[in-house]
DNA sequence: AGTCCGAGCAGTCTTTATAG
DNA sequence: CTATAAAGACTGCTCGGACT
C-alpha cells in the first residue's frame, strides 16, 4: 500500500526533478524512493529511512541463491517488519510486510516509420527479464524450509517511466504486454510465452540464456497509472506501476515440467517439492 | 602535504545502418 | 516490424604533474 500512496504522489516528484534531462535509471528510482519517503512521513511510521533499502539482494539467510550468481538486487526494498500494521483485512488490498519493486527507466531516441521505438526488442527482453525476476527470486523463505502451506509475506511491483508513450517500447506480438502499456486496465492478465511463437527464438535467448523454455503468466496485476492527459505536450511523462497479485511460472527443461504459482490469497503452491528452488536457481544463473 | 586540473581509460549509452 | 552490429558520444574514475 506505501508503494501505492507513494505512486500517487510521483507526477509531483517527477514535475522539479526535470525529467527529460535524466538519462540514467537510477534517477528515477532516486526520484521515486523520494516519493517513498513522503509517504512513510505522512503514515508517521518509525524511523522510515532504517525501512527502505536501495540495490537490495534477492539472495537472502533462508533462501541464498546458487554460489556465484547472488548478486542479483533488486531496485527498491521496504520492509515493516516488526510493526503491528499489518492485518487480514488489509493484506486482502495487497498489503504486505515486504515489498520488492523493480524499476524500469525508457527514453526514446529513435522512432521507425510506424512510431516503435527502434530498440523495442532490446527494452521489451529488459521489461520480461524484471518481471521473471519479481516472480522468480524474490525469497520464499517458507518454500525453503519445507514448511505446510507456505505463504508469501511479499508484495511485488513492477514501475516504469518513460518519456515517450509506453507502447511503443514494446515488440507487438508481445500482444498482453503492449495493450496493457498502451492502455492498462485495471485488473490485467498478462501471458508471456516465451516457449512458442515468435517470441520463442532470438527474443527469449535475449531475456536469458535457454528461456525458451519459459512461460509467465501473470494471472492477475492491479495496475495504477500516471498517463499525460495531452500526450502531446511537451516534457510529458508516462508512469505505471503494476502489482503482481498472483503468478504462475513454469519451466520445462528436459522433458520435466516445473512450476511455481503465486496465488491470490498469498498461498504458495510448486507443481512438485524443490520445484520453486529448482526454477529461481536456473533464473539467476542463466538471466542476462 | 594538499589541491586542482586535464589526459587516458573502461564501461555504458545513443545513434545509425543493414538485413531478414 | 524485428534483430544485430558497430561506430560514436558520454560518463565516472584514476592518476600524475603543476602549483600553492
Amino acid at each position: 500500500m506505501i508503494i501505492e500512496s507513494a505512486f500517487s504522489i510521483l507526477p509531483e516528484s517527477i514535475a522539479g526533478l526535470g525529467f527529460q534531462r535524466v538519462s540514467r535509471e537510477a534517477n528515477a528510482v532516486g526520484a521515486f524512493s523520494f516519493s517513498l519517503l513522503n509517504a512513510l512521513h505522512s503514515k508517521n511510521v518509525i524511523d522510515p529511512i532504517q525501512r527502505l533499502q536501495l540495490e537490495k539482494p534477492y539472495s537472502t539467510k533462508m533462501a541464498p541463491l546458487p554460489e556465484g550468481k547472488d548478486a542479483r538486487h533488486c531496485d527498491v526494498f521496504i520492509d515493516y517488519g516488526g510493526s503491528k500494521i499489518g492485518s487480514k483485512q488489509l493484506a486482502n488490498y495487497g498489503w504486505r510486510y515486504r515489498n520488492y519493486v523493480e524499476a524500469k527507466f525508457l527514453k526514446s531516441y529513435n522512432r521507425t516509420k510506424s512510431g516503435q521505438d527502434t530498440r523495442a526488442s532490446t527494452n521489451s527482453a529488459e521489461i520480461i527479464a524484471d518481471l521473471i525476476r519479481l516472480v522468480a527470486l524474490v525469497p520464499e523463505p517458507e518454500c525453503f524450509t519445507g514448511r505446510q502451506s507456505p505463504q508469501t509475506s511479499t508484495a511485488r511491483y513492477f514501475l516504469v517511466l518513460s518519456d515517450y508513450p509506453l507502447f511503443i517500447f514494446i515488440n507487438q506480438y508481445l500482444k498482453d504486454l503492449h495493450e496493457l502499456f498502451e492502455n492498462p486496465s485495471k485488473r490485467a492478465q498478462i501471458t508471456i510465452d516465451l516457449s512458442s511463437g515468435k517470441a520463442a527464438g532470438a527474443f527469449a535467448e535475449k531475456v536469458g540464456s535457454n528461456f525458451n523454455m519459459l512461460k509467465l503468466e501473470l494471472t492477475q496485476c492491479t495496475c495504477f497509472s500516471h498517463f499525460p492527459l495531452d500526450a502531446k505536450c511537451k516534457d510529458s511523462c508516462w508512469m505505471l506501476l503494476i502489482r503482481i497479485d498472483s503468478a504462475k511460472l513454469t519451466l520445462n527443461a528436459n522433458g520435466v515440467s516445473r512450476s511455481f504459482t503465486i496465488n491470490i490469497d498469498r498461498s504458495l503452491s510448486e507443481g512438485n517439492k524443490g520445484d520453486y528452488k529448482a526454477i529461481r536457481d536456473f533464473v539467476s544463473i542463466n538471466i542476462q
